[in-house]
DNA sequence: GTCTATAAAGCGATAGAC
DNA sequence: GTCTATCGCTTTATAGAC
């Protein structure tokens, strides 16, 4: 079923693919071959460290790829509600609502994961920073923000885990719908945020009718 | 390092061990005939239906160790606040401040942990039951108070998930620092349990003084 | 750059002696 | 109830032809 040749990049996503389904031990070189279309011995040609170097490609173009779909948007100028749930939805999605793993968490269970710590301490660190940001821009003090973005990743990974492990995607869903509100409890509405959006030199919203008024 | 025979209780803690630490796939016969000082066939005496018997054994030793110091506490006379804290001790220590992974982890990554999906669903059935019951006897509406021990469970799953992922067990310590107060946020401070404990005939606290006073 | 063939080790599981 | 020995298969990885 697979076609002839990939890019690199197609390459990559195959093998994510791959480990998100089946865990790192379970991700085994035949399945590898399967999913590419490759001979087993083909795939050291393009990954001559083996199977953990095909892992650290995975998490590393799985950060670019949040990069781009998650953190950016999350720094954007929407309004924090909007770019909460533009998150979630993107989420929705990659996680096929927890029933596909992320790499966090294939890495949290496999043997030698002190290997690949660092590249997800890094990717967390990066989302909560701007989950961070994102809720002081909704008024929310730095600390408490701070905790909340902490809280938001841990619900996510945690919904994940129940939905793999019960075979039912209910949690995900459930967690989905209400994260939202329970992260901007509190927060003023969307006054902060519309301070600093008027005021930002990199806005692309209209200007308010106080221009015109 | 080994001794010489285990009860069957001690013997299946001894895998519960091996699965938590190395994950399904990686609980090999090998490691698992190490840490238990039985030769690999010698296993198959005790569980003839081998590995996946062996997981099913751990998930419910699992069950019934959580239903003595998780459950039944949680279902208990002291005041909410005391009760989650007591959970949350016991939990820090089973999860090793979330260094050792819990069985629903464990199968969450793992080949046909359909297997197991539904030991797992009634496990986390039976905890956010008892953690429901609480919320509601701490004053939280049983809408609320069942959303908030779905999103509790799912905070302690995430937390070891990023602990682990990242080889530093702050995120665990943090998440039970704050959960309870973010699981009781808004509950009557102690009203609704106090009456129902004081007319509960299991009551095992000493009486208030409306009967000596 | 992909392939066939194969090495070397590990896997879960079984047979049968004691 | 534990053992040694082994089966049959899968694993990661390599060698070398094309």
């Amino acid at each position: 079923m697979p076609q002839a040749t990939f890019s690199r990049e197609q390459l990559v996503e195959r093998l994510a693919q791959v480990f998100r389904r089946h865990g790192y031990e379970g991700a085994s070189m035949t399945r590898i071959a399967a999913a590419t279309g490759l001979g087993r011995a083909s795939l050291y040609h393009h990954f001559p460290l083996g199977k953990e170097q095909m892992a650290e490609m995975v998490i590393e173009a799985t950060r670019i790829w949040f990069e781009e779909k998650v953190f950016v948007p999350l720094e954007g100028n929407q309004p924090p509600r909007q770019r909460l749930s533009a998150m979630l939805a993107v989420l929705s999605d990659y996680y096929d609502c927890g029933r596909m793993a992320g790499m966090p968490l294939v890495t949290a269970v496999c043997e030698d994961r002190d290997r690949f710590a660092e590249s997800i301490r890094s990717f967390y660190a990066r989302w909560i920073a701007t989950m961070t940001q994102l809720l002081t821009d909704a008024g929310l003090a730095r600390d408490i923000a701070a905790r909340r973005a902490h809280d938001g990743v841990e619900r996510i990974e945690g919904a994940v885990v129940v939905v793999r492990a019960t075979s039912n995607a209910y949690a995900f869903v459930r967690m989905a719908e209400e994260l939202p509100d329970q992260l901007l409890a509190g927060a003023d509405r969307a006054a902060v945020w519309t301070v600093r959006n008027r005021f930002s030199p990199l806005s692309r919203e209209p200007q308010p009718a106080r221009l015109t008024g």
